[in-house]
DNA sequence: ATCGCGACCTGGTTGC
DNA sequence: TGCAACCAGGTCGCGA
């Protein structure tokens, strides 16, 4: 389940491993991942041959590599998505989608074998079992592509405007857990995180937008951004070499979680069993006493 | 504009 | 042992 940290972690290893390269041929495995390129798999792999990577950059969970051409590869891996490098000739992964070639220009080796000792091809292989996730070619789209430009900033961008945050929030009467997910809002923070946020911000996940103190707001801010931050630091120790991975390092973070699938079990906190109720087709954990369920019950209006 | 829900997906796990 | 139901959840699109 990616989410804002372990999209930076990936980010990081695609810097890494696969700015500068070029790409030498693509093969897109399944259709499904590059359903929202309208240029069909067989064009999306031309366009994109002979195209060299000059960045990568994130915004919550999106993730795009700027081109040389001035467009970009843009990214998301949805639920199960991962990009992953590999020597090339290594056996295919279960859920292999697409796979890229690629080869190192002569002046990028120079410029950057203090670096990276891989020296010869490799290849960028998005896999992903349950392929919500996806790629596409953003037409222009190397500084923002305008695909994205709806989602928020996240709370790791220097730009973040906090007070705007605060503000929109508290204009909103939906519950505090549903603005967290609302990538318009906010961007990068989960299913897991936001409850996290909320058990240590001792708050319930249905208490209302307009109904908060704008330091009750700013409090489950820093709490997600803290969480965030210290999911980071351990995935970002969980790989190093060629292989980036999205999901075996939520395993090692698994032992900070205080509220997330902890049902039953006691509160960290207070020892109070967790529990665990459906919120939006999904499971929300929290502690009854800590985050005690807002006692004006918010009703949906009628007709 | 905002709210809240269902659809999209696959495969590992659970229960009969 | 076999099979079906359930569960995981990010994002989009829709009706209200």
């Amino acid at each position: 389940m990616p989410e804002l940290p372990e999209v930076e972690t990936v980010r990081e290893g695609l810097e890494r491993h696969v700015v500068g390269r070029t790409v030498e041929s693509v093969t897109v495995l399944h259709p499904r991942p590059v359903r929202r390129d309208l240029r069909g798999p067989a064009g999306f792999g031309a366009a994109l041959t002979g195209r060299r990577f000059i960045a990568v950059r994130r915004r919550g969970k999106y993730l795009w590599l700027p081109l040389d051409s001035g467009d970009a590869l843009l990214g998301h891996l949805g639920m199960s998505g991962q990009l992953v490098v590999q020597p090339p000739g290594s056996p295919d992964e279960r859920h292999l989608r697409v796979r890229f070639v690629l080869s190192r220009s002569v002046e990028d080796r120079a410029q950057r074998a203090s670096r990276d000792h891989v020296h010869g091809p490799v290849e960028l292989r998005f896999v992903d079992q349950r392929m919500f996730g996806g790629l596409s070619i953003s037409d222009g789209g190397a500084e923002l592509p305008p695909e994205i430009a709806h989602i928020a900033r996240d709370p790791f961008d220097p730009a973040f405007d906090e007070d705007l945050f605060v503000g929109r929030v508290r204009r909103r009467t939906a519950g505090i857990k549903r603005l967290l997910l609302d990538q318009t809002l906010i961007s990068g923070v989960g299913n897991i995180y936001a409850d996290e946020a909320l058990w240590r911000a001792e708050l319930h996940g249905e208490r209302s937008g307009d109904r908060l103190r704008p330091i009750q707001v700013r409090r489950v801010l820093a709490e997600a951004r803290a969480v965030m931050r210290a999911a980071l630091v351990q995935g970002g120790t969980s790989f190093d070499a060629l292989y980036v991975n999205v999901n075996g390092e939520s395993g090692y973070f698994d032992r900070s979680l205080h509220a997330y699938g902890r049902e039953s079990l006691p509160c960290d906190r207070c020892g109070t069993p967790i529990r665990r109720v459906e919120f939006m087709n999904r499971s929300s954990f929290f502690c009854p006493r800590c985050q005690p369920v807002p006692r004006v019950r918010r009703v949906p209006p009628r007709d």
